[in-house]
DNA sequence: GTGAAAGCGCTAACAC
DNA sequence: GTGTTAGCGCTTTCAC
């Protein structure tokens, strides 16, 4: 298909009007064949087909959005932020909304005030939008906008007066605590966390499960100590932590700041993993490949894109159904070289447990030797 | 702005018609005062502004662009490879598209075939945009496509049959030239190359810049190893660099390949950088924390995307006009510690010596001992 | 400076 | 199964 290179350069595009006239039908009938819509015979369907494809004729989608009040697009609202994760979940949500038969617009907003993302919204309701995504929002205080079409936040409690708002969360409360567990069943008697910058949704929840797993346990909870997401901030976070010799294992909310943070802890003289652990979040593969290579836990990109798109397109097209109940995606644990029992006493004698439900590879204990863990 | 939350959610959308009634004008001149036309006086500017915002009014964009024919949108063909490259890229290219006044749509497509690329221009075309940008194209072939609009080609020739095709090279050449010329101006006799797939332009240019700096010394150039920009394949061709034993320098195409190259070989019993010098390619900021920390250059992402833009939309808007020249972007080496001279013989008294051009930040050599260069 | 009329290319509702 | 008639909400052209 596409190779159809016809008409010559200087006249003007083909309407609608010229299929019909070549495919001798009228021009209802070709918007019947091209919207795949029933009642027509398979002898005119063809007929129609063949001589869109030998014009060369291309649908004008802005005319087909003023007739019918539908845009078939589906309008992302992403973070500036270029990190790993957020380049994962927009790659997953374009497919995502590319599967779903809709097309793709994207605003992007550096810092994700309440204002940026109302600004971000209205640009996208003016383009014309079947329905918004909000992808992990930095929110704090209600957003200022009106919406008329289905709004999904990703990863954060809706933040809009609207009738029509979804949440699919990214299982970001399940991962830290699942990390955090690991950490605790290696025999760590607490866990300290550095997290994201606190007004981040994607901090509070990973806050919270770190949280929640510690006060399952019963252990003592440090103060949690902020970051930005940058490597440079885990390198300061564990400077800090390396001069104080009661921690043994350390909760990271990010990838990247885990690595930084690992390589303060060494150059200040503590060993990882055998004086201090430490747990990442986002399963970068490259991390595999460093020493120690990172223990962390896989986010679901591409799950949580697509039941995120599904409960959008759902809303878009079946406004008065209720929503089809959504599967919690698994978590997974990988477990590399970074973590290991504390230094004063061993681990507990059962050894390594992986979280609830979770598929994590387990992997012989720290550095070098035998190609890593990547998957 | 956007915090006028006035009718009810039941109502329809007000239209221009209704602006027009509230302001006491005309429809045709609430469509001068939105496009910003002249010959309204201030008064009447005035008044329109304040009904439009009264009514919580938002431009239909469908029928702007039914009516003019043009979309105010720019489309971007991006590749599904999710790494740290492509993902700063598209963050330029989605500012710089805004700041230039248009929307952005995006279609991905995993492989990057001259297939898939017509396929995802095509349904540009469709959606409606008034330029297109194929960012990074793995091409080889003529992309059977009938466009009426420009097309930019970022970092790699124009692949269509198109009187409107632009391009916009991102440096890799100059880039990969100046990796090389690093590593032979520490000493090295010649340097290995561990480049991406072979059909990527990507991995050409960069090709031809390490060769060109070969030649330019009269280096032997060693055969090229090819990868597939992951760090696993990274790994690979070390365990097989490591077993030559004359290998004391690589340049790797891409930084996360490097630090799987790097793994390998240290595995494997070579030291980097004291018996091998690797040099990465993109300038990730976290591997400035991995041991040893990734000499690397640096992808003038941002920058490529403005010229590029910027290119693009002269030629949507002024068609006729020549295009104004363009300045490169600068060449920027950042050496780290995984950089020396050869192990046989001393590096050339001379010391390191920056590429031409380059504003890269010098580096006490090796592993551990002060905050790494992060820059 | 401002307005009236026409029409962009498609789909909706209904007739046949 | 298929065709006809009306718009969708804006910009254009040209008159005033």
């Amino acid at each position: 298909m596409a190779r159809a290179v016809r008409r010559s350069a200087g006249s003007p595009a083909p309407r609608s009007e010229d299929v019909a006239r070549v495919a001798g039908v009228s021009r209802k009938t070709v918007s019947r064949v091209l919207n795949n819509e029933p009642y027509v015979s398979d002898a005119v369907r063809q007929r129609v087909l063949e001589a869109a494809e030998e014009l060369g004729y291309r649908l004008n989608n802005a005319a087909r959005a003023l007739a019918s009040g539908r845009t078939r697009s589906i309008g992302v609202v992403a973070l500036g932020t270029a990190g790993y994760g957020t380049a994962m979940l927009l790659v997953g949500i374009e497919k995502a909304v590319r599967d779903a038969g809709y097309a793709l617009r994207m605003v992007s907003t550096l810092d994700g005030e309440p204002d940026d993302i109302a600004r971000a919204v209205d640009s996208l309701l003016e383009q014309g939008v079947d329905g918004i995504i909000v992808s992990e929002p930095i929110v704090e205080g209600e957003v200022p906008v009106r919406v008329d079409v289905p709004v999904l936040f990703l990863g954060a409690p809706p933040a809009f007066v609207s009738a029509r708002t979804l949440t699919v969360g990214v299982g970001a409360y399940e991962l830290a605590r699942a990390a955090t567990d690991h950490l605790l069943n290696l025999g760590h008697t607490t866990v300290h966390h550095l997290a994201g910058p606190g007004r981040w949704y994607a901090s509070k929840d990973r806050v919270e499960g770190w949280r929640a797993a510690l006060s399952a346990r019963g252990a003592h909870e440090p103060p949690v100590i902020e970051g930005d997401w940058l490597p440079t901030s885990g390198y300061a976070a564990g400077r800090e932590l390396a001069a104080d010799s009661s921690v043994t294992a350390v909760f990271v909310a990010g990838d990247d700041m885990a690595v930084g943070m690992i390589h303060a802890l060494r150059e200040a003289g503590r060993s990882v993993p055998e004086d201090i652990s430490v747990v990442g979040f986002d399963g970068n593969p490259v991390f595999a490949y460093v020493v120690p290579a990172l223990t962390t836990v896989r986010q679901p990109f591409d799950a949580a894109a697509r039941e995120g798109i599904r409960l959008l397109v759902h809303a878009i097209e079946e406004p008065e159904t209720g929503l089809p109940p959504a599967g919690d995606p698994p978590v997974e644990l990988v477990v590399r070289g970074s973590t290991a029992p504390p230094p004063a006493r061993k681990a507990p004698i059962r050894g390594r447990r992986m979280a609830s439900g979770s598929s994590g590879s387990a992997h012989a204990p720290p550095a070098g030797g035998g190609p890593p863990t990547t998957d």
